[in-house]
RNA sequence: GGACGUUUAGCUCAGUUGGUAGAGCAUUCGCUUGACGUGCGAAGGGUCAGCGGUUCAAGUCCGUUAACGUCCACCA
């Protein structure tokens, strides 16, 4: 801030700058001092195919805030930034560059495309951490990671394998969710279930012994060529005497067993079903349980394979059709019904996932979850806020299976080898020479690489050495405080907690600080479709990133979603010039002058109440903090600075900076201590600007993100002047008000004429009625005239003369209202102090407070009275 | 089917361990006030979704109903 300032604070004259000058210092650099407390935030890592959007500003808005409150407070911080390979929407993304290019894989072959995927990386990859710069996010960039790096990649190994030697991954052939657009297999948590329309075919298997046929539903008919069975409960009569029998399959003439399995739901349908092992996750198990074949009559691509015989080729759909439309022709089909319906599909590309058998690798979750269960129990981890635990215990609780393989190239490679020779499997950390089993070198290793929420799951340990026992890994871990969205709790929470307890055997952070997703005015979802995102880039560039921060900080409590409105960011931008014109006011005065240190030796009334506001402020933001209340923190010191400091104290101070001398300099003591501490309690909000006044004020040490957190003051503490100040701001509040309804012009100024018991306090604050409520002079104990409009306080009469303009009706009139009011407000306290019930069960201090009240009231009625037997 | 969230001023939302309801924006009136019109002063506007309960006292705790929303499960 040079002493020439804007009147407009202009971030984009600040913002770049001081980030250079920032990382350009190491400011942001952890020192790994084991003397300190730790405190360690991992950044949620975004995707390198990702732009900033909404979501990101929001999380990361908040880690900084938290990383730069623990920074100020002397802790040793690390806020440590990376990214994620993110391989299905990487690999999408560079396999649709090369289509432009007229360029396939299987053309390109592994390995180079795998050398694109990583060109495209570092082109494209650190687009998204630029963006996060422009945010202020302090992150430490000299320890930035990414998921696919020498480290992770090794820490993705080491589990591979030690899980592996556990006996808690496996290969086998499991109903998967498989995408026919990604040709990859997906975890659970990657298909998303929408309802759409569908039918409800009922067709007729006839039994082979030719006595008649059964009637069941479905709503996939075209998977029937995959029916080994067709099953109905065991208990049910209707069918018990076809237990045993065998049925013919329509169109396919297979001969199929009648089995019965509890699965089956007598109620629904007919009560017989059909089974399709290859198909369906319930047949699957039954299947198991009856030793029924699996045939899987689709290719990877969604289309029929060859055990569809004559629909062999045929893509999914078209495929039901034709069946369809053969069941009927040839009397298999009875008739159908509309219903709604779940379908599922891939989260990514939307396309509908097509259950599966496939041969796959698979994390046993049972062993794995009671652990990460136990983690939030024992509250070695605690949600913020705590409703998010129930959700986490009843994912894991009901937790399958995790498919891991995936049939791309671009991630981790699979570290599994087969044998061609004897078959076996050999899971190695290096390359093997020859397999395990049988020793022969005929070997090949797995084609396929893994999920890539495998490699984020170790995300917390693996980006501080893991498994080494690096100096990092032993300061900064387990981390403090997980910042992210509620979207991600099963992808990422839960697997980082499973990870953590069973390689490190320890929580992986403290906190796990939930927040919710920001919409858009309308309060629908930011989505690329409905073209309705807001790119933070062009508000930071419009309201300075300091704006959009305390935007996304206030008003939103933790764990719900908030709507964005660019009317907000207007408002904090408003805010953000409040304070530099505040800072701009202080340095006018200062000009080149010298203050003493500490405070002057006498304060003076407004000196020690804004200072007693300071530490109640002080207090409250470090409380709120602590509880994870961002938003309430901002909130208070927005009304600080901007009600308190400004349009109070700033207004009050300038009666003795006009005055000169050592009353200027007091004065000045007092303001630049007061603003000096209030900005480095909002400079975790509001980065740029707190280090751009900072800077600009009498200061020790080179940046503001290292001065000390304000704390709490008990010398600076001063109750009395506090209630005396609210006495007087009572009168100019009250004054102004009266003159505002008489349509008294601002710049008449009139006599008071004062009769107050409290004269001490009233004779304190003459100047301040002068300066604040239009008051010329001040007559004490005098009868006012006759026409004086009359303004009666809690504690004090005031009188203020205004010849014509006083209509003593109107007065009589408002008098008497006020009078009424006061008599009823009096009527209720008086009713609860009557109470014994209250008066013996309430606190000692909520009574005081009623008896205070009570008294204050009281006065006032008097006073009231008075005035009005006068008129 | 199960779980959770929301319901407070015209709009968007805060409201900490129960103690007489707040902000921003919008609206109305007034203002060259020597930091700021991205500003200053003043004003209007709410039976805190409904019902019942606990309590001396409920926006806040418990129960219940309704509307909206989210997540989980997925009966073929």
């Amino acid at each position: 801030m040079s002493k020439e300032l804007a009147k407009q604070y202009n971030p984009a004259k600040s913002e770049d700058r001081l980030y250079q000058f920032w990382e350009g210092s190491g400011f942001f650099t952890a020192k790994c001092d084991e003397s300190k407390t730790p405190y360690t935030i991992v950044i949620p890592p975004p995707n390198i195919t990702g732009q900033l959007h909404m979501g990101h500003a929001l999380d990361n808005t908040l880690q900084d805030i938290l990383v730069r409150w623990r920074r100020m407070q002397g802790y040793d911080t690390l806020w440590l930034p990376g990214t994620d390979h993110a391989a299905i929407s990487t690999e999408v993304k560079v396999v649709e560059a090369l289509a432009k290019e007229g360029l396939n894989k299987a053309d390109l072959g592994r390995d180079k495309f795998l050398e694109r995927v990583w060109d495209w990386k570092r082109i494209h990859g650190r687009r998204i951490v630029e963006q996060l710069k422009k945010l202020g996010s302090s992150c430490d960039w000299s320890r930035e990671r990414f998921t696919m790096d020498a480290g992770c990649s090794k820490a993705v190994v080491e589990v591979f394998n030690k899980l592996y030697e556990k006996g808690l991954l496996y290969r086998g052939e499991r109903i998967i969710n498989w995408c026919p657009h990604c040709k990859t297999t997906l975890s659970d948590a990657e298909v998303e279930y929408t309802e759409h329309d569908g039918h409800f075919w009922y067709l007729r298997y006839p039994l082979k012994d030719g006595t008649g046929w059964l009637e069941l539903a479905t709503t996939r008919p075209e998977t029937m060529l995959g029916d080994t069975a067709v099953a109905v409960h065991p208990e049910d009569e209707r069918y018990a005497h076809l237990v045993g029998k065998t049925v013919l399959l329509p169109l396919v003439g297979r001969e199929i067993p009648i089995v019965a399995d509890e699965y089956v739901e007598r109620g629904f349908g007919t009560g017989i079903v059909k089974i399709t092992p290859a198909h369906d996750p319930n047949d699957f198990e039954v299947g198991r349980r009856h030793n029924l074949p699996i045939i899987n009559v689709m290719n990877d691509d969604g289309t029929m394979n060859g055990e569809a015989g004559e629909y062999a080729g045929t893509d999914r759909y078209d495929c039901r059709k034709k069946i369809v439309s053969a069941l009927e022709e040839q009397g298999f089909l009875v008739k159908v019904e509309d219903m709604k319906h779940n379908i599922g599909s891939h989260d990514r590309c939307r396309a509908v996932v097509e259950p599966m058998v496939s041969l796959q690798w698979f994390v046993k979750m049972g062993p794995l979850a009671q652990p990460a269960i136990n983690l939030v129990k024992n509250g070695k981890t605690k949600f913020v806020p705590e409703r998010f635990s129930k959700v986490y215990y009843h994912w894991l609780e009901n937790i399958r299976d995790w498919c891991v393989s995936r049939q791309i190239w671009w991630g981790h490679r699979i570290p599994a080898w087969y044998c061609n020779d004897c078959g076996g499997i050999t899971v190695s950390r290096g390359t093997p020479s020859a397999c395990q089993h049988c020793g022969r070198t005929n070997i090949k290793q797995d084609e396929d690489t893994l999920d890539t929420w495998f490699s984020s799951a170790l995300w917390p340990f693996s980006t501080l050495g893991w498994p080494d026992n690096t100096p990092e890994f032993a300061q900064y871990y387990p981390t403090s405080t997980l910042v992210t969205g509620y979207d991600i709790i099963f992808f990422w929470v839960v697997r980082m907690m499973f990870s953590a307890a069973e390689y490190t055997g320890r929580e992986p952070f403290n906190t796990v600080f939930i927040h919710g997703i920001v919409r858009d005015a309308q309060g629908r979802k930011m989505s690329k479709s409905l073209g309705n995102g807001i790119d933070p880039l062009e508000e930071i560039a419009k309201y300075g990133a300091d704006a959009l921060r305390i935007t996304l900080a206030t008003g939103n409590s933790p764990g719900n979603d908030m709507r964005y409105s660019e009317e907000k960011v207007s408002a904090s931008r408003n805010f953000a010039n409040k304070l530099w014109n505040a800072a701009r006011f202080v340095l006018m005065h200062l000009g080149n002058e010298t203050l003493p240190d500490g405070m002057p030796e006498e304060l003076a009334l407004e000196d020690k109440w804004i200072l007693t506001r300071l530490n109640t402020l002080t207090r409250e933001v470090t409380d709120n903090l602590e509880k994870f209340e961002l938003g309430l923190a901002v909130q208070k010191l927005y009304d600080f600075i901007w009600d308190e400091l400004c349009d109070w104290y700033i207004e009050l101070a300038k009666i003795r900076l006009n005055a000169g001398g050592k009353a200027k300099t007091d004065t000045l003591c007092v303001l630049c201590f007061t603003l000096s501490a209030a900005v480095r309690l909002l400079h975790p909000f509001m980065p740029f600007i707190t280090e751009e006044i900072w800077q600009a004020l009498p200061h020790d040490g080179e940046t503001i993100m290292l001065a000390p957190f304000p704390v709490f003051n008990a010398e600076l503490d001063f109750s009395a002047a506090e209630a005396e100040m609210a006495r007087l701001m009572e009168a100019v509040r009250a004054l102004r008000s009266r003159r505002a309804e008489m349509n008294v012009p601002p710049g008449k100024r009139a006599k008071l004429y004062i009769q107050t018991e409290q004269y001490e306090t009233f004779t304190r604050g003459v100047e301040f009625l002068q300066k604040l409520a239009g008051v010329s002079d001040v007559v004490w104990d005098e009868a006012p005239p006759a026409n004086a409009v009359q303004v009666v306080t809690a504690d004090a009469v005031l009188f203020i003369p205004l010849d014509d303009l006083v209509d003593l009706d109107a007065e009589r009139a408002r008098l008497g209202k006020e009078l009424e009011q006061a008599q009823k407000i009096l009527a209720g306290v008086n009713a609860k102090l009557g109470n014994v019930e209250f008066t013996s069960r309430a606190p000692m201090h909520v009574v005081r407070h009623q008896r205070d009240t009570a008294a204050t009231l009281e006065q006032k009625i008097l006073l009231l009275n008075e005035s009005l037997a006068k008129l």
